[in-house]
DNA sequence: AATAATTTTTAGATTAGTCTAAAAATAAAT
DNA sequence: ATTTATTTTTAGACTAATCTAAAAATTATT
């Protein structure tokens, strides 16, 4: 059994791995958990000795498959209780995040199925992270920044890269939703901004903007 | 802020406080957390520093008014979880303890009001036990036991005081549920049973089966 | 290749929550 | 009113999770 700390860093260490492909480093983890290295060394010594990760002195760690698969269902209900909060409890989806923070190291697999059921299986969190299934497998997803996008391209918007509570109330502002079609008008290419149109509206986010919305392309 | 352990000692302390009218002991304490008195000694300290109780030594503790608000705030909780598990995700209502137990620690108040009014600002929960308000102000219940009824004596069933799952499992296995109404036909002095009469049939309840199950007579 | 800068690990402390065993206080029984 | 039994508290120890400061290893720079 994983204790509260031991899942938040598992869960850490498994956002890290989908970009690196070298170990994870100390300070890696120390960062995004807002600890000291020391400690994240304390702590990856005991998780490898659990079989979660591997970890050679000096040369970060890489979790193991049950390590993924562990973290894979800690981010399943983290996703699912987001999705909750927002369909059925009608939070917005900018203050979702720190209540699903603690929900998702409730410990009961029934729960959690149920609760997969009563949402109707949803595929992806309010911010259009895909949610992993039961297995821990994460459906493979074709979708680019809105950066990556070229004049005249058109796309649903499907996802935010920042979900930030800023960001997010950002998007609220500009009535830009995931779902919603987005067409590139033009770009600049002195500052990385983008002419966009959406909802007959048209007008320009800047380069962070685009760098942060995910896009599938149509 | 209250940690998780101390409100499990609080939540415990302000159930005893209903019925004994002393001092709550520490060995009361310490059986009803399968701790060790010398544990409950040490967070009794702890608590009465924090103002949640008042506490001299060898005479054991009671909730100050502040205690008893975030008591009830966690029975509120606890028990609004266990409406949402039996309404919403189809549990039964002898398996949402454990799981309640843990929901019951998270912190949001925001959660807690919007669970609430998406569950119809329900008074009881499923083994009929009332919510604390928000204040944390408890209804009073008109109710009695049903070993306390006398022959002829007609109810509604609307509680239970032992929620164990072996109780309620007994009780589907009866057909008794609750909100259902129960006449007593006659009662058998000399081992407490009771001869009962709910949807046509009849029926003899042990004593044991009696004085633990809450009727509102009608 | 040697030196400097950075990262990582170790050593030692601290806090929360728990335990066992012994001492002290209270309650019960002669 | 003593003695005995029970309850409660204290003293000291342990684990989990964290920290600071110093040592060791790795990486980057001259
Ligand atoms: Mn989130
Ligand atoms: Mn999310
Ligand atoms: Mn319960
Ligand atoms: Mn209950």
């Amino acid at each position: 059994m994983l204790t509260l700390s031991e899942e938040n860093y598992i869960k850490e260490i498994y956002h890290l791995d989908v970009v690196a492909d070298k170990g994870i480093s100390t300070n890696a983890i120390a960062n995004k958990l807002q600890t000291k290295a020391s400690s994240v060394t304390d702590m990856i010594k005991k998780l490898a000795d659990k079989k979660v990760l591997i970890y050679k002195k000096y040369q970060g760690v890489t979790l193991t498959d049950f390590g993924k698969k562990a973290a894979a269902n800690i981010v399943r209900k983290h996703r699912l209780w987001e999705v909750f909060l927002v369909d059925k409890l009608q939070f917005s989806w900018d203050e979702v995040h720190d209540v699903a923070e603690q929900l998702e190291h409730i410990k009961s697999p029934k729960l959690i199925d149920k609760l997969d059921a009563f949402l109707g299986f949803p595929k992806r969190d309010p911010h259009g992270d895909i949610i992993p299934d039961k297995k821990g497998n994460v459906q493979a997803q074709e979708q680019l920044l809105l950066s990556a996008l070229i004049k005249d391209d058109i796309g649903i918007c499907v996802g935010v890269k920042d979900s930030s509570a800023a960001f997010l109330q950002y998007l609220d502002k500009q009535k830009i939703a995931l779902g919603q079609e987005i067409k590139v008008i033009d770009k600049e290419p002195f500052d990385g901004s983008v002419i966009i149109k959406t909802q007959n509206k048209q007008f320009s986010v800047s380069q962070k903007i685009a760098t942060n919305l995910y896009i599938q392309k149509i």
